[in-house]
DNA sequence: TAAATAACCTAGGAGGGCTAGGCAAACGTA
DNA sequence: TACGTTTGCCTAGCCCTCCTAGGTTATTTA
């Protein structure tokens, strides 16, 4: 029988695609062993199993991202930082759906730590060395940071801004003003 | 053969029930009939299939989300209105990780006009009141706080914050802190 | 070139989704 | 109160996905 040459790199890879195609959620092993022309029994030689196909997903859109945003980041600081940053996570989000939804899987601790994942915290304080913020306001910042691009690429694309005429773009630029704006003009802890 | 007495209304709040213990993913109908002591094709008497089932879930938890945010809000303005909508909006998430991963559930356009999810935005709409911003700018924080606080109400579950020891409450109220502020000073287009 | 390894296979069980058609409980009505 | 109608829940059965056990054959290595 003609070999395809199935291992678990390229099983992750066309999973990948898979979840772009069809959504994240949608991908199965036995979908994916069909575009190999394969039994999907022919598959757990590779991949523990299906939740382990998913971690592994997970792990390669974490990576790619983290590549994205560390070539956007570089050699920026402050607003074009912070842009640079926001605007390669949205994009892609927007390019590959399914991997961005992979990115988001519940990872345990152990698999988390060493994924990319630590890259990407590293690089969201990074933006912050341009706006002076000490701990643990540089924390909070983060974390707002974070919430905020997540929130607003799930939003996005979830359809909950299309019964406003707004365009999205629009208010992506002007969010971006707004965190810049905050970000040099942190409150002070306690302000009323 | 003794009657249960199902009917959509009930499967659908102990499906709701059921996403909470096991998560919103893992609600099956077979898993729901078993809890009433039914076969599985009995209820498909009473919803579609499992699709709907699940939309109707999200629905309920729409409701129920809009009705605690409305609570809440009822009687405040400014800060204090901000504050209470985020609380009531993060309680209810930790409270129900099933019912909220539910309502955000991608409704197609006629479903979600229909649904609780225009109370939403009016609500957050009306949060801004305190804080006089002309549109467009109005549009685009009412999508910067939906943002917000969905991204970081889904992040903190993920235990996307947890490898940084700054306690997720006190970050929270920092965070709320800085909106107030960001809305009380909210940019001028194109500030630079 | 024979042995070892690894790639893919068949077979099959468990469980979820769903349909068709049956029977009996509950209800409406005479 | 008996009689037909409705409807709630059932059995049977099909398809799909996940996954395991164990077999066969291609490829590597000694």
């Amino acid at each position: 029988m003609a070999r395809v040459g199935l291992n678990a790199e390229r099983l992750t890879r066309a999973g990948a695609e898979l979840a772009d195609e069809v959504g994240f959620d949608k991908v199965t092993v036995s979908g994916l062993a069909r575009r190999f022309g394969v039994k999907d029994a022919s598959l757990y030689s590779h991949v523990k199993n299906s939740q382990d196909l998913k971690t592994r997903i997970a792990l390669l859109a974490l990576e790619e991202l983290a590549d994205r945003v560390a070539t956007a980041l570089a050699g920026r600081a402050g607003k074009d930082a912070l842009a640079a940053f926001a605007n390669a996570y949205r994009d892609y989000a927007r390019e590959h759906p399914g991997r961005y939804a992979a990115a988001q899987l519940e990872l345990d601790y152990e698999t988390a730590v060493n994924s990319a994942a630590v890259r990407h915290s590293r690089m969201t304080r990074a933006i912050l060395r341009g706006y002076d913020l000490a701990e643990p306001d540089e924390t909070d910042a983060v974390r707002l940071l974070g919430s905020t691009f997540h929130g607003y690429v799930a939003l996005e694309r979830a359809g909950g801004f299309q019964h406003t005429p707004r365009d999205t773009e629009d208010t992506w630029a002007r969010i971006l003003d707004a965190l810049d704006a905050l970000l040099r003009n942190w409150p002070a802890p306690r302000p009323r």
